[in-house]
DNA sequence: AACTCAAGAATATGATCAAATTATCCCGTG
DNA sequence: CACGGGATAATTTGATCATATTCTTGAGTT
């Protein structure tokens, strides 16, 4: 099996070193998604070649990618920065996540294996284990965790590759949110996606995911709303 | 160090200037697109850089945009190449096009005015030429400047992005379609949408751009299946 | 058939050039 | 005399190029 584009977590087994603009790309796409770099912040290259200890056009073309990602933009001038949603902008969003990670849902609800179901359950276990602990990054990284792991089985790389786009666009608001608002006000939907795919359901899996996506993007609103 | 004191020369004035690795990416993405460059092809970075007389950073970042955008692929060595659709990509970017580009067209349909109904008239004219010559290049152009015109007025950055990124993936495989069956099978369902479009009803619009994604995905199913 | 070596292409580094933002200073005005 | 605005200089940063290094690949040999 190829790792088509993300994913390098393999095993060490293979002998093969990852490229050095590959980790970079990696490294800068977590520090995006769990919200390290905040929105409107800027990005320099030279900034990011001491920080990572890489050279520079490393660092250059992971910036390419992740403006093309839409998780950084192109501020006119040379400058690049990480972008912050408007209002606008998340009704896109949830158009796109719903119609989306719905059509991966009900894909993966065909594919996946009982073994499979129990991985999921254990992220969820984690997931739940960081919100009553509090732990704003453990409940971001495993919520993710989440949804990317059920998408992988859907075994739909195009729809894949276009949810983990729309991730990278909401992902720093989202952590500006739970800065802000803790992790108490997220009730975990994903009880009834898990039982939507042990009953092999489509339509009630894609139902209990357009709930989930609505309630989270719900709270982005809310946590911006409050913050401007 | 040049020590040119009172000397002010503020007109060197070659005009503006565009980076050169966008000019790359612009140019590599319009052959893309057009089918210049066919699926399969393999693409290398010292022959870019003949052809297009820019040197080696500027193409290497724009591959890199490219490889984000879905319309290169890394063929897992160092190689990169033009990715050739599977049935299965089919059926996600059926889907993906059908909700991303049929709420598109609702949004549009709430903002077009009367003039930009006319360009997009306009368009659709010269596209209907373009199919009575037998030209497939320019039905190409104009079809997709068709759509694009279209999307640019629904004000939506995110989903008109999702937009360009599906086209990117099925536009090479369109013109080899079009170079094997030629343009006559093509009738034009644009004219449905601009009476939709000067009704202004969104669901109307909707329906008639679900048809034509319909039957443009269609026509790139014939071809594949007679290709291989 | 397997191994070795050579050629070519991609990756990565550093240096150099150009542009923009920032800071500073001078001049004008209230 | 103090304050503000505008222009200029300086620093910082981005863009590009030339070059060295590494990896893949293919041919040739044992």
């Amino acid at each position: 099996m190829k790792s088509t584009k993300n994913a390098i977590q393999t095993e060490p087994d293979t002998g093969t070193k990852p490229p050095a603009h590959e980790t970079v790309y990696q490294t800068l796409r977590g520090q995006i998604l769990f919200g390290e770099l905040a929105p409107g912040q800027a990005v320099t290259i030279q900034g990011l070649t001491e920080s990572l200890n890489a050279g520079m056009t490393p660092v250059r073309e992971a910036i390419r990618r992740l403006i093309s990602d839409g998780a950084l933009v192109f501020q006119g001038n040379r400058r690049v920065s990480v972008p912050l949603l408007r209002s606008g902008d998340i009704d896109e969003l949830v158009y796109a996540r719903k119609t989306i990670e719905c059509e991966l849902t009900r894909r993966a609800t065909l594919r996946v294996t009982p073994a499979q179901i129990a991985e999921l359950e254990r992220i969820d276990n984690a997931l739940d284990r960081a919100i009553s602990a509090g732990d704003v990054a453990s409940y971001l990284a495993q919520n993710y965790a989440f949804h990317t792991a059920l998408y992988q089985h859907a075994d739909a790389p195009i729809l894949t590759d276009l949810a983990d786009r729309l991730w990278l666009r909401f992902g720093p608001s989202l952590r500006v949110v739970c800065g802000r608002l803790g992790t108490q006000s997220f009730p975990d939907r994903h009880k009834d996606i898990l039982e939507a795919l042990r009953k092999a359901d489509p339509e009630l899996a894609a139902l209990a995911m357009e709930r989930d996506v609505a309630q989270g993007m719900e709270q982005v609103i809310q946590g911006l709303a409050s913050g401007n």
